[in-house]
DNA sequence: TTGACATATTCCTATATCGGTATATATTGC
DNA sequence: GCAATATATACCGATATAGGAATATGTCAA
């Protein structure tokens, strides 16, 4: 059994770099497909089977304007991925923490002598 | 040509569902593999497997103890996946700021009648 | 209507899984 | 050393890609 189709999970979606790319990019505001294909130097129809995919699983938006497809990342669909990530803060602050403290005992130190 | 390996990426490896039950579990504490297969009811050979991704890609550490692989989670490696989710939270957090602006307009309003 | 442009879809190939079953490799206790 | 326990690895089958080339679809402009 494979693993889960990509159109099922935003979290699999992302799995892929090129998608991710893309959804930087269209982040700041609409594009059209070509504009994707010239920026990230990828095949036509490779950037509109990344898209399909983002497309399904909601994590981007499009709307037609005449012959071209506006597309913009959905950056709401990426919160439940920023929620799951969040719950492993305390790792990274807790360090940062520990850092902190450290310098500050060091200072302490250097008063002393 | 498939995606690129999920020992290569940590975005790629956390795109399975079961590693990130995975992750979350060994979040808290250190954990041998047998505690794993029970309380996430997989197949052992299932486990190793994915606890091998996760190993490759930096996700846990281990140490042996005794017969026992003692498995936990190395929260820092989470860290960019969350730095990268976290460009979109302005996508939510205007959201909500609008919605608290329309909440508050709305009350503005009551007071007016 | 026709041609040009923009995008989507289809078909093909190679490959990376995932789960399952069977087996191999530790490590401990007797 | 040997049985028992814990974990890892190998092998298999089914399937979901991802990219490339060719083609289909859709839209505008003349």
């Amino acid at each position: 059994m494979p693993r889960a189709a990509a159109t099922t999970d935003a979290f699999n979606a992302v799995g892929e770099l090129r998608r991710r790319e893309i959804l930087s990019y269209l982040a700041d505001r609409e594009r059209q497909v070509g504009d994707i294909v010239v920026k990230l130097r990828m095949e036509q129809p490779s950037v509109s089977k990344h898209l399909k995919v983002l497309r399904d699983v909601g994590l981007v938006r499009v709307r037609r304007s005449g012959r071209h497809m506006l597309y913009r990342t959905n950056g709401e669909a990426i919160r439940p991925l920023y929620d799951w990530t969040k719950t492993f803060e305390r790792f990274w602050t807790h360090q940062l923490q520990r850092v902190k403290e450290r310098a500050e005992a060091k200072a302490t130190d250097s008063k002393k002598t």
